[in-house]
RNA sequence: CGCGGGGUGGAGCAGUGGUAGCUCGUCGGGCUCAUAACCCGAAGGUCGUCGGUUCGAAUCCGUCCCCCGCAACCA
């Protein structure tokens, strides 16, 4: 990691399978993406984010033939509300990639044709159960009584086809030496544990070009056959990243620091993309991060149950940061969480209006009322209770990083939170207003001093969570954040969180409460 | 014996050998600056089962039971 880009931070989400909109447990992946790249901006790294839509799939083809309508038109329209629903989230990627964007296609044959250089793509016999219905292949797993789900009036018919084949099979050493060497490229640990376990069972070449159909990337050597999924979809993190055409590019952001993908497509990105890689000549990335799903009420989203939380009601309850806030600490990043709207609701008004966003409220208030605004400078020394508030802050920060750098958003949370309660504490044991009533000012000032000063630290722990909010957070406070609204241009986060980084006192705006209380609406039976 | 994860007070989780901890909820008290918010205290657990190792086990080993996911393009 001591290559060239060392103070770049490239991070990728996996592309998205194309549908009408963004639904929740995809923003989920692209909203935790989100906070990590913010707090890598927000440490200073020259960040490059890339999210996408993955559009050649056979289904488009047909629903487009369906609707009478071109394939293109049905993914141009699909991928404005993808970017309109994550620029809605803030997302706050540098390229929403397509698939059928120029520059990709071009970076897709030239993966193939690196294989091809390679020896390690040879025409086979690709065999299985075909569903006349949509025209594709169908895995045992998509099969549901001996029928395809969504066409279960037609017979699966047993088809034979000619297809290129990667051999996979002449990368399984190097792949387990890869793992050895550097286990964590497959994190978190249990994930790799399965990847593993695939590994032991012995890799399998897989099929990397269908015949006929005409929605899809023409397989170099052979216009008869299109790029099939894995050559097309996984090569979009070199497209990103400059690859092929811009080298200068290429140097600076590959190898990609992590993909963040879901837990379902780990063998993928853990096992045939870094084959791919391989084959290609390209160093791989740093890390493949694999987060675990968003169920609701313990049951897995999916529209078949019927159990899908909407986002746009999301957001009326819970605003745009209120949404971001929750799915990240209420679902461990690494693991699967259990939500209910009720567990949402309570964790929103204690974690975000009760706590967080009250103790703001009332330090900007205090400060307004009992100093007029002004706040003296932090003195050094001090009460014992402010050397523990400070420490407080010492730890939680110290915490929050390591969390953070382990991609472990909720945690990194918690241990803001861990700040969040000391602050209170400290509110309730110096008890301003009783300070006010005695007179006793100059203790008043380096109390409320010290209570701005834990809030304007927790503005900036909580930035890549709750962008818009941190900002307003700051300028309610009177120390607007020196970084811009994506997190960029600022002096470093050390700088920033630094206990009495600002030196001088400053002054005050005015008390707006940042997160207002929530209720569960009443005919909401979730 | 397909693979992986998990079973800890009412709920959700942390805790991988040494007096069982956190958040929410409940109950009681305090405070009054603040978004009916904040702070303190209390009740509540034989850590899924059975057996083993150990001076000592939620933690290590083995058995069994239960839940979830994956099994080769449904985040």
């Amino acid at each position: 990691m001591a290559d060239a880009a060392a103070d770049s931070f490239y991070l990728t989400t996996a592309i998205f399978y194309p549908s009408p909109g963004p639904p929740l447990h995809s923003l989920f992946e692209a909203i935790g993406a989100d906070a990590i790249v913010r707090y890598h901006r927000l440490l200073g790294e020259d960040v490059r984010f890339q999210t996408g839509m993955d559009e050649h799939s056979a289904q488009v083809e047909l629903l487009a033939r369906q609707r009478e309508t071109s394939p293109r038109e049905l993914v141009d329209a699909w991928a404005d509300a993808w970017r309109t629903g994550f620029d809605r989230f803030d997302i706050s990627y540098d390229r929403f990639i397509r698939t059928t964007d120029p520059d990709h296609v071009r970076a897709s044959i030239e993966m193939v044709t690196r294989a091809q250089a390679a020896g390690d793509i040879y025409k086979g016999t690709y065999a299985g159960w075909y569903c006349p219905g949509d025209n594709e292949f169908k895995t045992e797993a998509q099969i549901v009584d001996g029928h395809c789900p969504d066409h279960p009036t037609l017979e699966l018919q047993w088809l034979e086809e000619e297809n290129y084949f990667f051999a996979l099979s002449r990368y399984q050493e190097r792949l387990e030496q890869l793992y050895r060497d550097n286990p964590s490229f497959c994190e978190p640990e249990h994930f790799r544990n399965e990847v593993l376990g695939w590994l032991k069972e012995g890799l399998r070449d897989f099929s990397v070009s269908r015949a006929g159909g005409s929605w899809g990337i023409p397989f170099p050597g052979d216009p008869e056959h299109r790029i099939y999924v894995w050559f097309d979809a996984l090569t979009n993190y070199l497209t990103g990243a400059g690859f092929p055409d811009d080298p200068a590019a290429f140097a600076r952001y590959w190898p990609a620091d992590v993909h963040i993908i879901g837990k379902n497509i780990t063998r993928f990105h853990c096992l045939y993309w870094p084959a791919m890689l391989m084959s290609a000549g390209i160093a791989l990335p740093d890390q493949v991060f694999a987060h675990g799903f968003m169920l609701l009420r313990g049951e897995k989203m999916s529209k078949t149950r019927g159990n899908v939380l909407d986002p746009d009601a999301a957001v009326d309850l819970f605003g745009v940061d209120g949404v971001r806030y929750l799915v990240l600490r209420e679902i461990p990043f690494d693991r699967d969480g259990d939500v209910t709207l009720e567990g949402l609701v309570r964790r929103y008004n204690a974690d975000l209006a009760n706590d967080l966003g009250n103790l703001v409220n009332r330090t900007i208030s205090m400060a307004a009322r009992y100093l007029d605004g002004h706040l003296p400078p932090l003195a050094d020394g001090g009460a014992e209770a402010d050397a523990e508030l400070r420490s407080a802050a010492a730890t939680a920060v110290s915490g929050y990083h390591d969390a953070m750098r382990r991609f472990h958003l909720d945690e990194a949370l918690a241990a803001m939170n861990t700040l969040v309660r000391a602050g209170n504490g400290y509110a309730e044991s110096q008890a301003p207003w009783s300070l006010h009533k005695q007179g006793e000012t100059e203790r008043l000032g380096q109390v409320l001093a010290a209570m701005a000063e834990t809030c304007r630290i927790l503005g900036h722990l909580v930035a890549p969570f709750t962008p818009a909010s941190a900002a307003r957070l700051h300028d309610q406070l009177g120390v607007p954040p020196p970084y811009d609204r994506r997190g960029s241009g600022g002096p470093g986060l050390e700088a920033l969180l630094a206990w009495g980084a600002v030196g001088a006192g400053w002054s005050v705006g005015a008390a707006e409460p940042l997160f207002p209380r929530t209720e569960l609406p009443a005919e909401v039976e979730a």
